[in-house]
DNA sequence: CTTCATGGATTACGTGTGTAATCTATGGAT
DNA sequence: ATCCATAGATTACACACGTAATCCATGAAG
């Protein structure tokens, strides 16, 4: 047992906006130290490396990083897949804002958004798979 | 001029969790005094009066709702559609968790929820229905 | 007329968020 | 041996949010 050994929690925490940055830093690179994803974001934010760091660290508090020490810096890591995270947060939006229903969502967007014609089919791929794995055989 | 005499903004203000609860009474309702939306919140929600006249009152700072006397109480009108709103939202939501990319997001709940049959078919008459309107004839 | 419930206004208070600066220790450069 | 850049730790600070309580005025009830 090696100290500050925070277990992982079943569910990915909250995250913010501004974490979500930093996070997406960390599933592209994999584990990274503060430096890295530093140069990593200085395309794309204008965050000091300071701020950077205050982000990395409320996220190893809430469970979002894992440490470990390397040389004197620390390697960060994600706990949680990306994968998780995002469908955590698409539940959480789709139950405020559209009480929980996926199709006024949809509904929504392809009214008001231009959508390509390869992203319609690429949608269309995906309910058909979809359709498939619910419906084994037959 | 009657003085508080906000101006609606060109894009709905960002509206918090609560607040939504709030919002969804009145765009289900009508305009609305505190009283009528406090009784409608009674059931699916254990908030004190006083809390729905905080959130009511940030959601008026704010731009959501607009206000109008009426005897000796308000009247709170939406400003902004429900529609409006959970596109902003929707756009919102898309870009922080997956860059604004809706193909990711819709793979994502059909591979972890299971969206009963209907559904697909719904969401299929919604690509279809996309699909004509851009394009209008040929 | 007095009392009470209720609305609006003001105030509260802990936590989260965006955005850092300062303090302290140390590895690397000179 | 000394100085600097940088990492981690601590501190900052205003604004948003969830969740009210208190204060003041007034219409309704008695």
């Amino acid at each position: 047992m090696k100290g500050r050994n925070q277990r992982k929690p079943v569910a990915p925490p909250s995250i913010s906006d501004a974490e979500w940055k930093v996070m997406n830093v960390f599933w592209d690179r994999g584990p990274s130290t503060l430096r890295e994803a530093v140069e990593s974001l200085e395309s794309g934010s204008d965050w000091k490396p300071r701020t950077v760091q205050t982000l990395i660290r409320r996220l190893v508090t809430k469970g979002a990083l894992s440490v470990e020490e390397l040389g004197r810096e620390f390697r960060y890591t994600p706990v949680f897949s990306q994968a998780d995270c995002q469908l955590d947060e698409s539940r959480s939006f789709l139950g405020r804002v559209f009480d929980g229903r996926l199709v006024p969502f949809l509904a929504g967007m392809v009214e008001s958004e231009k959508i390509p014609q390869e992203e319609i089919e690429a949608l269309r791929r995906l309910l058909d798979e979809a359709e498939k794995r619910q419906t084994p055989s037959e």
